[in-house]
RNA sequence: GCGGAAGUGGUGAAAUGGCAAACACACUAGCCUUAGGAGCUAGCGCCGCAAGGCUUGCGGGUUCAAGUCCCGCCUUCCGCACCA
């Protein structure tokens, strides 16, 4: 029995003794700080939020990271593959509701286990420069960061309408909220509340968050789309309405002020200051706007705000056009939105589709000003929204066209001060209070004497007290901390107040990757001489539903620290990868489908180094992966081959090790054939594509051959030398993908050392290539038989040798050959008639 | 509505404009047996007994040659969305 199973791949034993090995070797995946001649080179994964147990996402997450960073160590590169815990954050807190336990020892409790399980998959990551975010080491920086940004005018107290969850008691940031519901409760409505809150001044790096993404080649068109569309930048002109009795004016902002003189009312959006004014005398007019807020309130949180009707009330009043002192209306519309350029545009119903709709329900004069560019062209069917156009009915600007007309016309409203050319983006700043108790503390106190105290740097941390009492109620749980919340004024001495709302938890993440470089340091968030060496990262992999929070707050950051002197780079990765979700049975992976895969239990059955090289089989790494349990025992039962052959000739082969080869012929040269053709494929792999699924098939091809070939290999038809290299360089491929059997057959053919130090294989040309070829001849394009040419023969040959087939001849007879197409090394096409 | 990606066997998928379906999974038949979640051999796009014909969402086009390039549709997924 015993014996038997000997004789068997038994993944459990292999990876539980590198497991161990490797454990006792924390030096094995250490990157060198600097003074090494070799590169740097730098890929990190995401960091996970520590929920207790890995999922799917994960492994193929880390298994692409992994199988990269193995690949760049035996490349020689002088890599850092760090790993961490975006530690802080909601489920702690009602994990601690649920079940009584501290949220800190819940979540350093999940941080175990959840290393235990990336130790198990066999993950590449230097532990020692571990990043635990919610630790005082961690996030003292994070408040430091705070009164660097304070200081700059970075960050700012503003009472504030603000996105509120219910269910998480918090407030959300914008990017946080999905059509209308807590990105993190999807049957919860946000409501709206004011509450005086802390916000980071990303708007002030607008412009250049978007500029930056024009540079980042590196990161996928679509995650730089979402990132655009989300700043949301928009070129126009802001133009003063005079209100007819009354010194207010309305500012409106178009981005066609060309159309102005089509404008045939001004719409107001129903919170509007002014609003507030004309109604306080008019009561119906004040029921009226009652009920349009509350509507759009009610579509807000209902998440359908576009689909609502456009309808409005008019106020009795009249603006006048700056440009022609024409009296238009002033409505109140239910379509115009209060957060967004001034809260009030002009109305053009011949040249906007929205106002197209409004002005017909309520019979509001249409008025067309542009014309089509081409005299001779038929007037088009209003709506007429393009810009390629010329003015007509627009005064002393007729006949411009529509670019001409808007510089123009930006120009009399600077000159006339009543209007000026605008930039404005949709991008909001980030509010970053948190009623909760599980985050870092904003390290503000509050005077009554002195108003807002920064904490002093050498008062940092503020720590976060251990016992406080976490319920559902809302407000900040700090807040019913008495030694917390009571601290003398460090200005005055006198009583003052702590702060006591947390940060948004993507503050811990927008800057953890620098910490990395010098997770111990206790002087400074990290050395600059050593982000320095090792930024930008050069590879960055996740999801890419962190498309916009995560990633443009961090490269936010990351500019914020450059403007610091901290840091050299703008932008924190050169290159981004986003990998595709995991599914199952068509569906994401989820409790309530019921159709989750935990990974403990593929490991548990077919090792980590199977399910790991599924994760990178079944589907390119940017594509959706369908987890089929068939599949990942398919990889199991390839691994068993590749254990079997190559124990069974290891003997034969350790003796030819460090001896010359000879010249090649025969199956040898089959074999090594193969072999250099698929280090050439995979090494070319790795350096651009990255369809890691077609590399595992290659090795797969090439153990196919193999394993063909035993009889031959067993007979000792091929010298040992031959068979070492094959042997060898196999297993060397084999490390990125499958480290555990890598590293098991490597001692097993006699090796010594780690098979991540030893050299990547180079592909030999002259062995990759075939000397004989076959051609496909087709005639009109259809394929009609395959010819064997030698693999240099020039076109007349190749020509010749398709003609003189019978096939073709019996095809071609009594037909006109027109041409014959020959591509050397490729195919023949004879194009008959 | 705007933007992005994708549509290929029973399934996951492969294919610098040059033999469509590599590599696997599943399935079928057979062998072996220490009866294993094992191993080996063969078959496996569709129609057809065969010869042969057909086949990459649909319709056009470019080309000697199109899954691949261009134009127009359809479908699915993802992101954004009364953004003035």
């Amino acid at each position: 029995m015993a014996e038997d199973k000997e004789q068997r791949y038994d993944p459990a034993t292999i990876e539980a003794r590198w497991q161990q090995r490797w454990a006792a070797d924390p030096a094995l995946y250490a990157a060198e700080a600097a003074k090494t001649s070799k590169p740097k080179y730098y890929v990190a994964e995401m960091l996970p939020y520590p929920s207790g147990a890995l999922h799917m996402g994960h492994v193929r997450n880390y298994s692409i990271g992994d199988a990269l960073a193995r690949h760049m160590w035996m490349r020689g590169y002088n890599v850092l593959h760090p790993m961490g815990w975006d530690a802080f954050g909601l489920p702690a807190e009602n994990a601690a509701l649920k079940n009584n336990t501290p949220p800190r020892e819940w979540t350093l409790n999940n941080v175990a286990a959840m290393k235990r399980q990336m130790q198990r998959l066999g993950l590449s990551y230097d532990w020692a420069t571990e990043v635990t975010t919610c630790l005082p080491e961690y996030y003292r920086w994070n408040q430091w960061f705070f009164l660097r940004m304070y200081e700059k005018g970075l960050v700012y107290r503003k009472k504030s309408k603000v996105n509120w969850c219910p269910e998480c008691a918090t407030v959300l940031a914008n990017e946080q909220v999905i059509d209308g519901k807590c990105w993190r409760h999807e049957d919860t409505q946000v409501e709206m509340r004011d509450l005086e809150q802390w916000f980071f001044r990303i708007t002030a790096y607008a412009q250049e968050l978007l500029d930056g993404l024009d540079k980042l080649e590196g990161w996928p068109e679509k995650v730089r789309t979402m990132q655009r569309n989300w700043i949301g930048r928009s070129e126009g002109t802001e133009v003063d309405f005079g209100v007819e009795g009354r010194s207010e004016k309305i500012r409106v902002f178009t981005t066609r002020v060309d159309t102005i003189f089509g404008a045939t009312s001004v719409q107001l959006a129903p919170e509007y200051p002014l609003v507030k004014a004309l109604a306080a005398d008019d009561a119906a007019l004040a029921a009226q706007v009652a009920k349009l807020i509350d509507e759009q309130k009610r579509a807000r949180e209902a998440g359908d705000v576009a689909a609502i009707e456009k309808h409005g009330v008019p106020t009795g009043h009249f603006a006048l056009n700056p440009y022609n002192g024409e009296q238009v209306p002033i409505w109140i519309a239910n379509y115009v939105l209060m957060d967004y350029g001034t809260g009030a545009i002009m109305s053009v119903p011949a040249h906007d589709e929205r106002d197209f709709e409004f002005a017909k329900k309520y019979a509001i004069p249409i008025k067309r000003v542009i014309a089509p560019a081409d005299p001779k062209a038929e007037e088009p069917e209003l709506p007429f929204t393009t810009e390629d156009g010329v003015l007509v009915n627009s005064g002393e600007f007729n006949g411009l066209s529509c670019a001409d007309a808007q510089k123009k016309m930006q120009g009399v409203a600077t000159r006339s001060v009543f209007g000026e050319a605008k930039v404005i983006f949709r991008l909001k700043d980030w509010g970053v209070s948190r009623q909760r108790y599980w985050g870092t503390p904003i390290p503000m106190i509050h005077c009554e004497r002195d108003g807002l105290v920064p904490v002093p740097d050498d008062k940092l941390p503020v720590v976060l007290p251990a016992q406080v009492e976490i319920t559902q109620t809302g407000g900040s749980p700090l807040s019913r901390d008495p030694d917390f919340v009571h601290v003398t004024c460090p200005k005055c001495g006198g009583p003052a107040r702590r702060e006591t709302d947390t940060m948004d938890t993507f503050v811990d993440s927008s800057w953890y990757f620098y910490r990395y470089t010098d997770a111990k340091n206790d002087r400074q968030p990290f050395d600059p001489a050593r982000v320095g060496y090792w930024f930008p990262i050069d590879q960055y992999i996740g999801g890419v539903e962190h498309a916009i929070l995560h990633l443009i707050y961090s490269r936010f950051w990351t500019r914020v620290m450059r403007d610091l002197g901290l840091v050299k780079n703008d932008e924190p990765a050169q290159r981004l990868f986003t990998q595709g979700m995991v599914i199952k049975d068509g569906a994401k992976m989820s409790k309530s489908k019921g159709n989750v895969v935990s990974p403990d239990d593929m490991v548990a059955r077919y090792g980590a180094d199977a399910t790991r090289m599924y994760a990178l089989f079944a589907a390119p790494p940017d594509r959706d992966l369908d987890w089929q349990e068939d599949g990942v025992a398919g990889v199991s039962r390839f691994l068993g081959r590749v254990w079997r052959l190559t124990t069974k000739h290891a003997p034969r082969a350790r003796i030819g090790r460090g001896q010359a080869s000879p010249n090649p012929e025969g199956t040898s040269l089959k074999l090594l054939r193969k072999l250099h053709q698929t280090t050439a494929k995979i090494t070319q792999d790795f350096e651009g594509r990255w369809h890691f699924n077609t590399c595992v098939a290659a090795i797969m091809e090439l153990v196919n051959e193999l394993q063909a070939a035993d009889a031959q290999l067993a007979a000792g038809q091929v010298p040992a030398p031959v068979l070492h290299e094959l042997l060898r360089t196999l297993v060397l491929l084999l490390a990125p993908f499958a480290p555990f059997l890598a590293a098991e057959l490597w001692e097993e053919l006699g090796e010594a050392g780690a098979v991540l130090r030893a050299p990547w294989p180079k592909s030999d040309p002259g062995l990759a290539r075939e000397d004989e070829i076959e051609i496909p001849v087709q005639i009109n394009g259809k394929l009609i038989t395959v010819i064997r040419v030698a693999a240099g023969a020039d076109s007349k040959t190749m020509e010749a040798a398709a003609l003189a087939q019978e096939k073709i001849r019996a095809r071609i007879a009594g037909k006109t050959v027109m041409k014959v197409i020959v591509v050397p090394g490729k195919l023949v096409n004879v194009v008959v008639k």
